[in-house]
DNA sequence: TGCGCATTCTGGTCTAGACCAGAATAAGTG
DNA sequence: CACTTATTCTGGTCTAGACCAGAATGCGCA
């Protein structure tokens, strides 16, 4: 970067271009799902060098401004989906109530062991097998959620043989007579590794947001516990309170 | 990094230097607070570059194992403080609930007109003015929270003489009688700048995980706007539904 | 002993390249 | 035309350094 001989307080050129980017999409010359310049692009445009341009496409990430596809580019973030984890409506709905376009793809379903976390929550029996979902939810053709549920055999006889794509919600409470009483939410900041991060066209170590479900049916007895994995500048999450 | 002769799958060297803090970390043979080596260090021991080894370190930063100090180095993170934005727990307390040492500071006080997303959330009139408050609060002496308040003038007189580092929900109950009967909160991860990263004592861009919250009294009278940036290694949400 | 200053150490920022793998596209082939 | 293949373009990873500013520390002096 040149120097500025002291006439403005001298950013550093990370933040410079993050501050030109950010203001070509605040101002909608760059608009949603639009790919950016190329990093090689931008190093030119700003005689700087990759090192630098990354640092502050890695700010803009940060921030939710853009987005990344594994070695296609970077891509200006549409607006996030407001999602309030407490209400009952499910991810179909809720995409369409906002305009977008939803799809889930059913990625795997085992009846495995499952991980301590997911037998604690659920209070299984030592010998008794979990049935694990691993689904990649979309919106508008770009990957947004990556989940695993788990939910105890005993309780879903005969769950694999069934549609496993759209709302488990639905299907529980139809073919099973499941009535959700309560749950308990955790949320975080995280990262994504492996096939998440390769499922989200994300690099290893992403940051993301994470939710941690436990649903229970009547008081005490829980019959799912799920792990998501989202696109961090893909959601807001609306909690209120009474 | 020497090549493995196709023995195992290859690893890129950051994603090694990763498993092996991280591995040092959940051993406990790095303990919370501990200071890792420095960068120049694992730089040595890993025969690397600290372009990569950063790279390492930003991952484990995003996961929230590790967070940094500026130009201090790199530490262990303790637990998360498990928050329950619609308990109506104020800081000190949950902090102590936790085991941990809570302190508030009073960045800064001021009568402005604010940024407008608070004036549209707080519905005040075009000249009425509101009170900023910008606090900065810390566990165990680290710190962990930065956070913006706005409040209408009007309801709050005289709030500017009163001691602003504690509770504000407790003196605004006593002093003026405010009865918070519901809250809207809204979670997203974001990022930190300027004075806000300085004070967290992160980089500009750095993620942080950010609540935007208004507090009602009655059905539809807002007295209180927040923003607030945690440090998000800091903190897990936990959001029971009923 | 206590204070101020110089030194050392830390991460923060940056240069100027390199090679690789996967995605997209253009070119060639049947 | 449809299909395959080669090329180009993208970000992902990495090398081997550099200089800077702020934090921590050690030292000398009062």
């Amino acid at each position: 970067m040149h120097t500025d001989a002291g006439l403005k307080k001298m950013l550093p050129a990370n933040i410079e271009i993050r501050d030109y980017l950010a203001g070509l999409i605040k101002q909608s010359r760059l608009k949603q799902n639009e790919r950016l310049p190329s990093e090689r692009e931008l190093v030119e445009q700003f005689k700087s060098t990759r090192i630098t341009v990354r640092d502050a496409l890695s700010k803009l990430e940060s921030e939710g401004l853009i987005y990344r596809s594994n070695r296609r580019g970077w891509f200006v973030s549409p607006p996030r989906l407001e999602y309030d984890p407490s209400s009952r409506v499910n991810f179909y709905l809720l995409a369409e109530q906002q305009q977008r376009t939803p799809a889930t793809e059913l990625i795997s379903q085992k009846r495995i062991k499952g991980p301590q976390a997911a037998r604690t929550a659920l209070a299984v029996a030592a010998d008794e097998k979990l049935i694990e979902l691993v689904r990649l939810r979309s919106l508008d053709g770009r990957p947004v959620l990556y989940e695993f549920i788990y939910l105890p055999e005993s309780r879903f006889p005969e769950l694999m043989k069934k549609d496993l794509e759209g709302s488990l919600t639905t299907l529980m409470q139809r073919d099973y007579n499941v009535e959700i009483t309560h749950e308990d939410n955790r949320i975080c900041v995280s990262a994504v590794y492996d096939q998440v991060a390769d499922a989200l066209s994300h690099i290893n170590g992403a940051p993301c947001l994470e939710i941690r479900r436990i649903r229970y049916e009547g008081e005490r007895k829980a019959v799912e516990f799920d792990i998501e994995h989202w696109v961090h500048s893909a959601i807001e999450l609306r909690i209120p309170s009474h």
